[in-house]
DNA sequence: AAGAGCACCAACCGCCTCCCC
DNA sequence: GGGGGAGGCGGTTGGTGCTCT
């Protein structure tokens, strides 16, 4: 498939070169060879043929290869902008160039670094352009995670324009990131008042308030939780679901949800307008949100678990259900804690996507789900008659997974809730505390974002591990273990008695961590950053392919150079190493493109017979099931016979892979 | 040691609302 | 009034690292 659209690729772009007089041998066993054959009009020495183009594409191929998206065309126009040839995009690619280059080059200067040169060519890149489209006159915007310099420059540009305009940051600051992207990651990572690390208990408890009251309005709860984000709180909520519902525990404490309903009951007799910024809407939410809570057994109330049902006569499951009651907020209680495993398995049916994922993982909430089905069931034109009996229509509609299919899958048992997975919380990764106060007067001297990187992927631990073993377990999560066994046990002995419900602990108040104690430390972290302190070193880091994973430079360890060039070692995939040439820490790690490209490798032919196994086996691994055995006949083959083998005399011609530290 | 499963997080997507023309 | 752009919001997905078996 991806062959098709690098030939697409190519044969466009070698059409050009070729109206500019350059010649192009292709070769299409490798699709991304072919640009390292250029020769100039004059036959040797114009400045494309000076190497860094093709090196570069060709480097940059693999990663791009590995990871399947091709955005070919655009990191080939980015590295000729940040290479210092005079061939520039224009020359190749006409008015169509997705950034004037003056800019471009202002904004390289400006920075320091090689932002889009390394960005765009690293990471993914969109076909399509912005976030819904190609919004802007065919500029292909960059996807998936963000980098130090981006942010940088996502900074730099809020600080002179404010917040706001989204869509013209791209326009403005040469970041080829859509409108949407920036806010997002404005908003969540890089506005000044954020507050990292692991919600307080304070906070959590406040979280489980508000849900109880609002109901999945992540954005409106965030905003009673200062330097918080709502995707932060909604991650938050979607992982504590989880977590209770495999507990087999509520989602709320009981004395929230007490208060949740007699709110709610104060706003039914107030118009139905619990509170000013309340409407029809929203109450509908309170209500929709207090019903998670109430969980029933076969829609029946269970008293251990709802004790303050019989003050809701008049609310039962079917009609709270059949009233539409938070139709999506309702739902939404089942429907983000379908993991992902069931999605995929359970992607390609209607209703029975409920069936099975919901009915399997969650069957304490199982009373829940005539509402998400309904929604669905809605969504498809289908509507079920008013039915007072919920039973039987549950039965109806679910029967055939409430009992004998649930059990067939063996995910879980809805009889047993599996209070031993509870498990505690881990450390939250945020990183800390980005204050732009705080940029410019910290006393400690600017890592670089390399390093930052490395710290916002991967933060110290050695302190938190010490003084916070767990961060974010803040006495609310804590709390679960209890009240998962307080819950087993209280089913074990009584479970069909009307039991008080104090045997489910709220436990939300029970003892807290040291989780401020880590957020102090978080925030001496964060003294540290410095996004606008980057240097050309850190920056071209970023710069390097990507390791075999796909994964962010900036997760990778901290930089490790081989043979004086600026590529950050990672971790060898020995797989694809040859037994011989396993544990030899000397030798280039054949594994990776840009070693693959080594001028030692690359230079010198006579090396080349020796390891043409091993080379053959790496790119054939990098060129993926679809080309590797063509590639494996074609490299096999065409040793001895063509010059276009590996240790072809176009190869030789290749300069070592580290000029790409010269960039400027 | 290796792989599967899981938790967590960041980011994307699609839909919606608001606002301006 | 309505069309379109910008931004907001909630749900979903993908990646990574950890834990368990």
């Amino acid at each position: 498939m991806f062959c098709s659209f690098y030939a697409q690729i190519l044969v466009a772009l070698f059409d050009k070169l070729r109206r500019l007089g350059y010649r192009v041998t292709v070769n299409l066993g490798i699709p991304f060879l072919p640009f390292c054959q250029f020769l100039t009009p004059s036959g040797a020495t114009s400045k494309l043929s000076l190497i860094r183009f093709p090196i570069l594409v060709a480097l940059e191929a693999f990663p791009a290869l590995r990871s399947r998206h091709l955005g070919l065309i655009q990191f080939i126009v980015i590295t000729l902008m940040f290479s210092s040839c005079s061939l520039n995009g224009s020359e190749l690619f006409g008015r169509d160039w997705p950034c004037d280059h003056d800019e471009m080059s202002r904004t390289t200067n400006e920075s320091d670094d090689g932002v889009l040169s390394k960005d765009q060519i690293e990471s993914p890149l969109t076909e399509e352009g912005n976030c819904n489209g190609n919004a802007n006159g065919g500029i292909i915007l960059k996807k998936g995670p963000w980098t130090s310099a981006e942010d940088a420059i996502l900074i730099e540009y809020v600080k002179k324009h404010g917040e706001g305009n989204w869509n013209a940051v791209q326009k403005h600051s040469g970041l080829f990131r859509c409108g949407k992207s920036c806010r997002l990651r404005w908003a969540n990572h890089l506005r000044p008042n954020l507050k990292k690390g692991a919600f307080t208990q304070e906070e959590e408890q406040l979280i489980i308030e508000l849900h109880a009251k609002m109901g999945n309005k992540w954005a409106r709860m965030a905003a009673h939780l200062p330097g918080r984000t709502d995707n932060e709180i909604k991650n938050y909520w979607n992982t504590r679901i989880k977590r209770r519902q495999r507990a087999g525990l509520p989602l709320y404490p009981p004395e929230v949800s007490l208060q949740a309903l007699q709110e709610r009951q104060r706003g039914l007799n107030i118009n139905g307008m619990d509170n000013g910024d309340k409407g029809h809407h929203e109450l509908l939410q309170s209500n929709s949100c207090e019903i998670p809570d109430v969980m029933f057994d076969n829609l029946k109330p269970n008293p251990n678990l709802l004790p303050y049902v019989p003050e809701l006569p008049d609310i039962t499951t079917s009609t709270m259900l059949m009233k539409g009651l938070g139709s999506s907020q309702y739902s939404s209680y089942v429907l983000p804690t379908m993991h992902r495993q069931k999605r995929l398995r359970d992607s390609t049916a209607l209703l029975p996507s409920y069936n099975g994922s919901v009915k399997n993982e969650y069957p304490l909430f199982e009373q829940f789900q005539d509402d998400p089905c309904d929604k669905v069931a809605q969504s498809y034109g289908l509507s079920f008659p008013f039915d007072p009996d919920a039973t039987p229509k549950s039965s109806h509609l679910f029967g055939e997974n409430q009992g004998s299919h649930a059990l067939a899958n063996g995910t879980f048992s809805a009889s047993k809730p599996t209070p031993g997975a509870v498990k505690l919380e881990l450390p939250s990764l945020q990183y800390p505390e980005t204050d732009l106060g705080s940029w410019g007067t910290s006393c400690s001297p600017s890592p670089l974002l390399e390093s930052v990187d490395t710290f916002i992927q991967s933060p110290p631990t050695g302190t938190m591990e010490t003084s916070c073993p767990s961060p974010r377990n803040s006495g609310l999560l804590d709390a679960l273990l209890h009240e998962a066994k307080n819950l087993s046990s209280g089913k074990n002995h009584s479970s069909d008695k009307s039991s008080n419900s104090s045997t489910v602990t709220p436990g939300d108040n029970a003892d807290s961590s040291a989780l401020n104690i880590c957020e102090a430390e978080w925030e001496d972290y964060g003294e540290q950053l410095s996004p606008l302190g980057h240097t050309a070193t850190s920056l071209f880091s970023e710069c390097t392919p990507i390791s075999a994973s796909g994964s962010s430079l900036d997760e990778q360890p901290p930089p490790d150079t081989f043979t004086g060039c600026n590529v950050k070692s990672e971790p060898l995939d020995q797989s694809w190493l040859a037994d011989g040439e396993k544990q030899t820490p000397t030798r280039l790690d054949a594994t990776r493109p840009d070693a693959l490209l080594a001028s030692d490798w690359l230079e010198q032919g006579s090396s080349y017979g020796k390891d043409q196994v091993v080379m053959t086996d790496a790119i054939a691994t990098l060129l993926g099931d679809d080309l590797s055995n063509d590639y494996k006949q074609m490299a096999g083959g065409s040793t001895s016979s063509q010059g276009w083998g590996l240790g072809s005399c176009a190869w030789n011609n290749m300069p070592a892979v580290c000029q790409m530290s010269e960039l400027p």
